[in-house]
RNA sequence: GCUUCAUUAGCUCAGUUGGUAGAGCGCUUCACUCGUAAUGAAGAGGUCAUCGGUUCAAGUCCGAUAUGAAGCUCCA
């Protein structure tokens, strides 16, 4: 037979051969670092014997599915020193994961000591250098197979299982799991792991069963790749707006203010305030109309939009239905209110589109283990709009909705970190949402189409439509890897009906519109929290809390220094004057620590020359310069909200 | 909501097996009046999250509650 290698070669063979035999006549370091092998674009096992031609690659570390297959085994290592040091655990999942992998037991929590002492343990079995065995069995000897060890676990999954299905199993010394592999030739490969943490974690993802303990851990080739990896776990802490958020002074919390809640601080709220007059002016020049509607609206609101009946538990309801006349609950939504703006007068076809936009906070009582820093809270307010616009206009309209949102990214400087998902239904589970399925399949290659014409790349997700249409989401990541949809753009062919909206056609007959339900930057303290990751707070000037800092050298420059600060001042730029009695490498130092862009060191020299020293965290902006030039610089680096590359420091 | 962990000065954190509190930064005051990453000295500041229990004695042990964190589930 014909083996035809990633490079081209072609190797022959008289007999059938095994995938890591294949790789140990390549070459004895290949076989060293095998992981797994693809033939014929298939991942397969190390121990796949090949018997006929095909194309074979040989998958190490740096393949994915080499990597996998790497920590896959780590992890049964891991299950492993689990079942020596507690017998009693009852094995469950354990399949690697993007940053390692991790292992579900039934069994009592782990604290970073056991952890430690499992690590050990693990050691100890890879040192031990157990041979990693394949072996299958039918459907009832493997049931009877994980029975008998007691693995009640193994045992269902193995039930779950399609009654033809191939159950294989992998054994290292005395363990043995249940697993479709691929697996390394033996745990010795292992050389550096570590187990990060320990959390619970629901059998099947479902919060209807047993809580189960697991933990996480990866595993690399070599020590100094795991150092790393584990360096840059602590690196990306130092940008978690959670923490950086709160020692930057953007916001806090308050234990008896309650959960969800954050208090935005001053410097928090300048960037916010940045942000949204920044939007509302954009959407004004598009064409949008802004409305104020109510916080809250009296239950009534909330039966005509269905939310009394499906969304309760997710509101904070005033009163009680029993006792009280009227009851009242805090919005969760925009979307009514200003159904009845459009309502409130009758509309002609030349009135569309109805393009309404506000800044909204809305309430939302999520439940207590939700809520995280300013990315889930109980009360946010959004850039929220709505679109009421006939038929014919809707793509146009869908196509401008993305056009704004594709703006404000491009202007943050985050568009490339983003990934837009067109949200779809589920067929399967037709009581989640209203409208026939006509209706969605048609909206669905609507949105397709429009995606595809703007050249957007974008991934279908179903089941994650709003109940009433599809919607395009467009998602960021947090540090920790987590996503999170930042931007939202829903096309409603439904809703109108609900709410009796009409316009009024050129044959003067009644005609239903089409609403976009739509962000053009989503959630403010969300963005903000986004923001902050992102720049790891050093935002670009326009969005600084403080600009510019006026450094005079000794108390006899307070004067000058004075002036020049007004002059600066009188521009609507954000500046302040350190007057401390502090060296003046001090006061550099805490303005840098405080993330000042701009530091205008005053002296001597530039009293009597009438200039500035500029120092500043971008390059090639050092030195004196007047202060008129440096005015007219600033005022339009923030005039054009520029991202500036900021100057590699030592 | 679930699992685990945490909560000590404004902030970041020490505090051994139970014997009534410490550091650095910050703050206040004083001295220094300084040329590009941290001047020196002194002082103020804490019912150890809250409530309850065990104990002669609790920051330390136990329980409940609140808040925070990681993960799970959820996110109209």
């Amino acid at each position: 037979m014909k083996i035809t290698l990633k490079d081209g070669s072609v190797k022959e063979y008289s007999q059938a051969m095994s995938v890591i035999d294949i790789a140990a006549d390549i070459s004895e370091g290949l076989a060293r670092m095998a992981c797994a092998g693809e033939v014929d674009g298939k991942v397969v096992d190390l121990r796949t014997i090949i018997d006929s031609d095909c194309e074979l690659s040989i998958l190490t570390f740096n393949d994915e599915a080499g990597k996998a297959a790497y920590r896959h085994t780590c992890s049964h290592v891991l299950a492993e020193a689990v079942k020596r040091l507690y017998p009693e655990a009852k094995l469950a999942i354990g399949p690697s994961i993007d940053t390692g992998f991790y292992y579900d037991f039934d069994c009592q929590s782990f604290s970073r000591e056991d952890l430690d002492n499992i690590e050990a343990e693990m050691k100890k079995v890879i040192k031990e250098g157990a041979e990693i065995k394949r072996f299958e069995l039918p459907r009832a000897e493997a049931i009877q197979f994980m029975e008998d060890r007691n693995e009640p676990y193994k045992v269902e999954l193995i039930k779950d299982l399609p009654e033809d299905a191939i159950i294989s199993f992998y054994s290292q010394g005395e363990f043995t799991d249940l697993c479709a592999g691929p697996h390394l030739m033996n745990t010795k490969t292992i050389k550096a792991f570590k187990l990060i943490s320990s959390s619970g974690a629901y059998w099947r993802g479902s919060e209807k069963n047993k809580m189960l303990t697991r933990i996480y851990g990866t595993a690399y080739t070599k020590k100094a790749d795991l150092d790393e990896h584990l360096k840059h776990l602590e690196e990306i802490k130092l940008r978690d707006h959670n923490k950086l958020g709160r020692q930057m002074e953007i916001f806090t919390t308050v234990d008896v203010i309650g959960q969800g809640l954050p208090l935005i601080m001053p410097n928090g709220v300048i960037i916010m305030n940045e942000l949204k007059r920044w939007i509302e002016d954009e959407e004004s020049k598009r064409g949008y109309i802004r409305t104020q509607t109510p916080l809250m609206a009296k239950s009534d609101l909330y039966k005509i939009s269905g939310h009394w009946d499906h969304y309760k538990e997710g509101m904070f309801v005033l009163g009680d239905e029993e006792k009280d006349k009227e009851v009242f609950a805090l919005r969760p939504m925009t979307c009514p209110f200003q159904y009845y703006v459009y309502k409130a007068s009758q509309k002609s076809y030349r009135d569309l589109p109805c393009r309404y936009g506000e800044t909204s906070t809305l309430f939302r009582n999520e439940d207590s283990g939700e809520m995280h820093g300013l990315t889930r809270v109980r009360q946010f307010t959004i850039s929220e709009g709505h679109l009421i616009v006939r038929p014919d206009q809707m793509v146009e309209e869908f196509k401008g909705c993305l056009a704004l949102a594709k703006y404000c990214l491009e202007t943050l400087g985050v568009e490339s970190d983003v990934t837009y998902h067109l949200s779809k239904w589920d067929p399967e589970d037709r009581e989640k949402y209203i409208g026939e399925p006509e209706v969605w399949e048609e909206t669905q290659q609507h949105i397709r189409e429009i995606l595809t014409e703007l050249n957007i790349q974008f991934t279908e997700e179903v089941g994650e439509a709003a109940f009433y249409g599809p919607k395009v989401d467009i998602n960021a990541k947090n540090v920790y890897g987590k996503e999170d949809t930042m931007i939202t753009i829903q096309w409603d062919a439904l809703l109108a009906e609900q709410f009796d909206m009409y316009y009024i056609d050129e044959n003067g007959e009644k005609k239903r519109p089409y609403i976009i339900h739509r962000t053009s930057l989503g959630c403010y303290e969300r963005t903000l929290a986004w923001l902050i990751e992102k720049y790891a707070g050093l935002f670009p000037t326009w969005l600084c809390p403080e600009q510019v800092r006026v450094l005079p050298i000794s108390e006899k420059y307070a004067d000058y220094a004075q002036k020049v600060n007004e002059q600066i001042v009188a521009k609507g730029i954000r500046s302040s004057v350190d007057n401390r009695a502090e060296k003046i490498g001090f006061k550099i130092c805490d303005a840098r620590l405080k993330r000042v862009p701009y530091m205008l060191v005053v002296g001597e020299k530039e009293k009597e020359a009438g200039l500035v020293s500029v120092r500043s965290r971008y390059e090639g902006d050092e030195g004196q310069k007047s202060l008129d030039t440096f005015i007219q610089d600033i005022c339009k680096e923030i005039q054009t909200k520029e991202i500036r590359e900021i100057k590699v420091q030592e």
